[in-house]
DNA sequence: CGGATCTCTGGACGACTGTCAAGACATTCT
DNA sequence: AGAATGTCTTGACAGTCGTCCAGAGATCCG
């Protein structure tokens, strides 16, 4: 129907809209942190003015909801094609920690606006429900790496998987702290740190 | 001399007024997090009103890093006494533990406000260096203690000081969110996670 | 075509921010 | 005592913020 194909483009420009003002809005996040980012900001670092962020969305906090939601599903699959095609234990460990330390350098604007919305969501508790759907899911993508870790190895994981998701977020965070502050061996340290890391975790 | 020590209560007093001032905002800080915490917010919360602040302090930031070092002091040595009191590796190990989730559940406020700090240095230059300092001193805590607990195991730390501080300051970063998520648990699965950690970083 | 609906603009609003300064009050010194 | 200095209050400032709205364009439909 003509209606009908009419409608659906709609809602579909609607939507693109949405998505096109999220990952706008998700580069000046990943810049300016959540505190310090304004609507404003937002549309002036896009193509729209900063009257038609309140057309997309009802409110500054249902944008930022809906970037989040959007970036956490580029994040989850990340180790994904690695635990897929990984032939041995070692190579499986080598591959990850190269990946992380790659994204590590790549993507830390986004991966400090993740911090910086973890942290928030302690004092702000409209943030909360997200955020611990985001945390979960990345612990399910650590666990599924370390899983396949163990079982190519031979074994099964020492830790459960909060454990073992904290320890790596430790040292990932630590090597983003080092990163932004200038220190270049940031990204081969945190590789190493996790390939040393990745046995302890099995056994 | 009378003027010296006129001066020296006048300089003590400004002192007191200083400290007093930051350990108001610091309770104010916990509760509200860095960025949503202003001036006004600290005086309304302490005994003056809001131009006294900028009599003692030059600006916003010169008082939170005044806050920032002030609450350092307390923190770094929060473990000392149990490092020099105890006996045996599983006395140390077991005392830590418990401090650890113990202090999780009576400072969180305190906890979450480092890490907001943290994180938000991530963005602000400015905080960089003060946070850069606080953590290297965190660290050297964290060593203090697992140094001491190889020596009565006899042994001696399998990792960095670096690495063994992330690991387990990402297992304290993830209990704080569970337990200002409302998870009762978080204390006691901190306390068992550090006891199954400690082990694993000596050898 | 003309009317209806969707999309977007630009300005206005009230509230809040850090900073500052003029003056009141208190304390100290000569 | 009075002068000088230290301490604090109050109000104002320029700016930014999220939100809202009247209306201009654009697009679609009959």
């Amino acid at each position: 129907m003509a209606t009908t194909t009419a409608r659906r483009t709609r809602e579909e420009r609607y939507d693109e809209r949405r998505t096109q003002l999220a990952e706008s809005a998700l580069t000046t996040l990943g810049e300016l942190g959540y505190a310090r980012t304004s609507l404003r900001e937002i549309a002036q670092n896009s193509e729209f003015t900063h009257g038609v962020v309140h057309y997309y969305f009802a409110s500054k906090i249902e944008l930022i909801t809906f970037c989040v939601r959007h970036y956490k599903a580029q994040c989850v699959t990340r180790y994904d094609a690695i635990v897929a095609e990984a032939a041995t234990a070692d190579d499986l460990r080598a591959s990850f920690a190269a990946k992380l330390a790659e994204t590590l350098l790549a993507e830390s604007a986004m991966h400090r606006l993740w911090y910086d919305l973890r942290t928030q969501s302690m004092f702000e508790a409209d943030l909360r429900a997200d955020v611990v759907d985001i945390d979960r899911a990345l612990e399910q993508m650590i666990w599924r790496v370390l899983s396949r870790y163990a079982e190519l190895a031979g074994c099964s994981p020492s830790l459960d998987s909060a454990t073992a998701y904290a320890l790596l977020d430790g040292l990932f965070e630590k090597a983003l702290l080092a990163h932004l502050t200038g220190a270049a061996e940031a990204g081969e340290q945190l590789r190493q740190r996790a390939e040393q890391l990745l046995p302890m975790l099995i056994g």
